[in-house]
DNA sequence: GCCAACGTTGGC
DNA sequence: GCCAACGTTGGC
């Protein structure tokens, strides 16, 4: 079992667009780095959970919890000329890019800041707030997760 | 809107 | 296989 962080640009997908899908429940696609990607095919399982985190807005943060639903399968998306995702070379007989199925499990009454990540010197070692990290998948340890937790909950 | 960081592409 | 140019991410 792992713990992880997904980055979303709330513009695009928040967890409260998450919250309102049926059953909470959404494909998370639109990976296109081949990191990202291994860890979606190779690493990340069901029941594995994650932080969902805001970027690219007036407050970047960690908004919330969901938990990893399926196995890596193939991100269709890739092969949807009418999608942004595009790639014309993925193709359903040999996928590039794939993702996982993520459900809702919690919003955090208010917003843990990157701001507020960087001031805890236990959370120094997080890949997310390393300057120019362009990982929007990214492993978090249990100690992080629970100091995290305990953040949100106060 | 700026710009630092860094992954990707492609010429050689 | 090197590396410059380019594109994208994402905080500010």
């Amino acid at each position: 079992m792992h713990y992880w962080l997904f980055k979303s640009e709330p513009n695009t997908f928040s967890i409260e667009d998450l919250a309102q899908k049926p059953a909470k429940t959404a494909y998370w696609d639109g990976v296109r780095n081949y990191q990202v990607r291994n860890l979606l095919r190779d690493i990340i399982k069901p029941s594995d959970l994650a932080f969902f985190y805001h970027s690219s807005c007036p407050s970047p943060g960690i908004v919330g919890i969901m938990e990893i639903i399926t196995a890596g399968y193939p991100d269709f998306t890739s092969w949807d000329p009418k999608s942004k995702g595009f790639d014309p070379k993925s193709t359903a007989d040999n996928p590039r890019w794939y993702m996982v199925d993520v459900r809702f499990r919690q919003k955090f009454k208010s917003i843990i800041t990157l701001e507020s990540l960087k001031k805890h010197c236990q959370l120094k070692k997080m890949i997310v707030i390393r300057p120019g990290n362009r990982l929007s998948i990214t492993s978090v340890t249990p100690e992080e997760w629970e100091i995290i937790n305990n953040l949100a909950q106060e």
